[in-house]
DNA sequence: GCGAGGGATGTTATCGGTAACTCTCACCTC
DNA sequence: GAGGTGAGAGTTACCGATAACATCCCTCGC
């Protein structure tokens, strides 16, 4: 930092008032500014106001970083999410942060990298004990997730109903397994005789919910079950896996693990020849904005995921205050919003 | 915090190591693991070895916290932002995480309101002076960007480009006038007529720099200027705005302030009966991830968002540290992406 | 009249670090 | 052998708050 020039040493503070500035040009104790502020302990109404106006004369804004230092009450959440740029974990967030700053806490959020590993995450958390969300949808947020020290104080967003054996009772997630399922018997009942599934990459070693649930249904209704593709997130990564298969005039419904494979996918049977909803019925995952607006419009499971984010931040909430925390608030459970990319089988009689 | 039960005293740590413990275990003075720690004055290598090994046994973490408070090197920033689903945010700040995390900063965002004001900003700021890069592409995020005390280390993404008169230097912006002109040109040389244009909400009183660009080419052309018509940020935003254009046959080519936006737009003329790009040509803006993929797949105007977002921070760097920060990476200039979507004028002989 | 009670404040310790200064030797020079 | 030097470590102050404890003064009860 140069300074150059004359500067005159009065009016450019170097920095900016301190709890002790206050206190000093009121005439009192510092512990009697920090009693003004946070309305603890007693303070005469009349040194309260001299105070206050002393505060906002001196632009006075108390140093979050010293108060969290000294212990004052968690105000403060830091989300972990890896891609904000995806629908799903972008909506959660939107729902995380909104209740979190509704319930007068600051929210900080931290990207996670494909590759960052225990010790990174730690280092993330400004300071020990630092309360968290994760946002666990695919595998850099599971990662983080399992290698959080587990005296924090977290609530998570995941992907997966935990197993029946050792349920986390501060995470909330979407039945998936349930809305894939419905979603592959509605296709099903348009007279189809299976249902294709491109599926996302799994935040597990295990099946992912959604691939379970289509596979459920179909297995259920004694139908063929392919095997699964193996698609990305991104509509380029649907459109490649879905071009081998398309042009097989008895594919004619393919289930996607989200709306941006459907729209890789959507391009793919153009490309072919095939016609939408006509000879192919597409259905998507996530009801994202663009869905209702495509050409032609997507048939798609809607995930309320800001609900999920809201909860989410509510079990964090009840988890940090278990004695003035409000209720949980509740999320929808997922709902098939059918549009024109379905349509009965071809040569059905439906 | 309710304890059941019989919980041994030992093994639970109450909190985690400080640099207090790691000093008494490893038979030192806490300030010299502070040197080993951050590299910084002489330690011989034994008492280094040791102090590390400790640190390594008590899992010690340096609290972030205590070491901002301290006057530590500034090693974080916050990002202030209003809509991170928005294509253009998103991608902004994901060039500006990326870029701030390689540098080894730990990167805050704070989600502003729409109604957030002055007194508002400063409170979201860890502690008086802390690094910020602000994404001002709208209203909020202009307010937010106004209202910050001039004297925080501050960056910023903004739509328009400074005035000549009082260009600030810590701003960078991508050329959307230019880019909205060279669209509109385009559009031209295919033999429309004029180009309708739908805008996305201003960040500016003023007229916004796409809506400019736009009105420069047709005047310049000597093409009817017709009343840019208003949208918000959302598909159905573009839908609604044009409806009551879009039936009309002598409107042959809209550009449109966003890809969401011209998402709305094709459909509306769809249902107007008309065809894209037969009757009418679409362009978009930002060539966001699916615009490739739809149908027809959009001619847009790509963006390096990301780009803008990595030289953002760059430029902070150097504002923060002017003798070791790297030079400020360049980022492209925006480009038209030609697609399915637009097409020469109805009748005209190209 | 005097100790008890309690409202309004001041004092001191503490949070977990960094920065600046000090101290202690071993070694080197003249 | 005295004094200077510099590496390696310790001491102390400070960052800006909160929390616990101490103090002062005034009023009330007996």
């Amino acid at each position: 930092m140069e300074v150059t020039g004359h500067i005159s040493g009065e009016d450019v503070p170097r920095r900016s008032a301190s709890i002790w500035d206050v206190a000093r040009v009121a005439g009192v104790s510092q512990q009697t500014v920090s009693r003004v502020i946070n309305g603890k302990g007693r303070v005469s109404a009349e040194t309260r106001a001299k105070v206050l106006r002393v505060i906002e004369e001196l632009g006075y804004r108390p140093n979050k970083l010293a108060r969290m230092l000294a212990g004052g009450p968690v105000r403060s959440v830091t989300v972990l999410t890896s891609d904000t740029s995806l629908y799903g974990a972008a909506a959660t967030l939107r729902g995380m942060e909104e209740a979190a700053r509704t319930a007068g806490f600051s929210v900080g959020i931290s990207v996670l990298e494909p590759g960052s590993g225990q010790r990174d995450v730690a280092e993330r958390l400004n300071r020990p004990g630092e309360a968290v969300m994760v946002i666990a949808y695919d595998d850099a947020g599971v990662r983080a997730l399992a290698s959080l020290p587990p005296d924090v104080p977290m609530a998570a967003a995941v992907e997966r109903r935990p197993g029946a054996e050792a349920p986390d009772p501060w995470q909330v997630w979407l039945d998936d397994r349930a809305a894939a399922a419905h979603a592959t018997r509605y296709l099903l009942s348009l007279g189809h005789r299976t249902v294709h599934y491109v599926a996302i990459p799994s935040s597990t070693s295990d099946l992912p919910q959604r691939t379970q649930g289509w596979a459920d249904a179909l297995r259920a209704a004694g139908r063929p079950l392919p095997e699964p593709l193996h698609g990305g997130w991104s509509p380029r990564s649907g459109y490649l896996a879905v071009r081998p298969l398309v042009a097989d005039p008895s594919v004619t419904a393919i289930l996607c693990g989200n709306d941006d494979l459907a729209l890789g996918v959507m391009r793919a049977a153009r490309e072919a020849g095939r016609h939408i909803p006509g000879d192919l019925s597409v259905v998507g995952f996530d009801d994202s904005p663009p869905a209702a607006y495509l050409n032609p419009s997507l048939t798609t499971v809607r995930l309320d995921f800001e609900g999920l984010g809201r909860a989410c931040f509510g079990l964090l909430h009840r988890r940090l205050d278990p004695q003035n925390a409000p209720a949980v608030p509740a999320w929808s459970e997922p709902e098939l919003i059918v549009r024109e990319s379905s349509a009965p089988a071809p040569g059905s009689t439906f």
